[in-house]
DNA sequence: TAAGATTGTGGGTAGATGTGGGTAACTCCC
DNA sequence: GGGAGTTACCCACATCTACCCACAATCTTA
């Protein structure tokens, strides 16, 4: 059952195959809303994973983007990874899109392949590569994380 | 009799069968009012235990996570590490929800299962894991009780 | 107390879903 | 302009899942 439009939870494995496409889960597609289009965005993510936007979420990054001023560096450094790597991407009859080698590479990915809904975009990770991210993370700052904890109610 | 809607007590003994399904305890479906649309949330509980939520409740949450930025590294793991186990399931006519692999491994649970009310959520525990966790807990921090006791009275 | 309703558990099946591969159309380069 | 490489679309099939029906045990009510 869908939720939310446009929100997306849960984890699926999948495959990527060897023409790099990949599934998108089915429970995904229909979170889509009609004025996606069967279509996302798909861009580096900022850990060794790829992020998948639908269309209309992305457009709203995008307007975000158009109004930091690229006096900053962070801001410019921002902006060019961000815009660098998106490419719109509509998926097929079976519900696949396909990845760019360039993407494939830059999150590491192999024949397994693990899907993550991040509410209001998804990742794709190898699942070893998740593992290792995941572990550093908490170790590093492991207040902070329980502080968040705090704030929101599980 | 229904208390309060959303709100959930008591503990019941169920069987989990070959297909991953359990049942949701009666009292619990009629508690949950018909906004939920006969569905539940289902995710990783923070002991060896899986949580399940009515939609509703889910929803507040999922909120506070799209508020998290995912520039800051600690938010981006607690939207991943909080969505990533979470499933919706609408029960079906005979009050089942399914449970998945990963989740049933992950809680250990067996043939015999118990359903616990905790008031705005509740908890399938394998019978046996919950002894231990309850008997270790209690003698890690005996002290803790005497801290709540002063936050509610009983 | 007896009849009916509700509840918990088991299993079958049609349709949906994930995956692999073929082919025509298109692009780019020589 | 022709050929090699790439992309997008199509078909095929094994697997899985949501939905359906069945039935025994328990509870409710007249």
């Amino acid at each position: 059952m869908t939720l939310t439009k446009n929100t997306f939870i849960g984890e699926y494995a999948y495959a990527l195959d060897s023409k790099g496409r990949i599934n998108i889960p089915a429970k995904f597609r229909q979170a889509l809303s009609k004025n996606n289009k069967n279509t996302f965005v798909i861009t580096k993510g900022m850990d060794a994973c790829i992020w998948v936007y639908p269309l209309i979420q992305w457009l709203e990054i995008e307007t975000s983007l158009r109004n930091l001023s690229s006096l900053s560096k962070i801001h410019r450094t921002f902006v060019r990874n961000t815009a660098r790597y998106a490419t719109p991407s509509t998926y097929d009859k079976q519900g696949r899109i396909t990845l760019s080698p360039s993407l494939i590479e830059y999150s590491g990915l192999d024949k397994d392949v693990l899907i993550i809904g991040m509410v209001n975009k998804m990742e794709i990770w190898n699942p070893s590569h998740l593992d290792k991210t995941d572990k550093e993370t908490i170790k590093i700052d492991p207040t902070a994380y329980d502080e968040l904890a705090e704030k929101i109610t599980l």
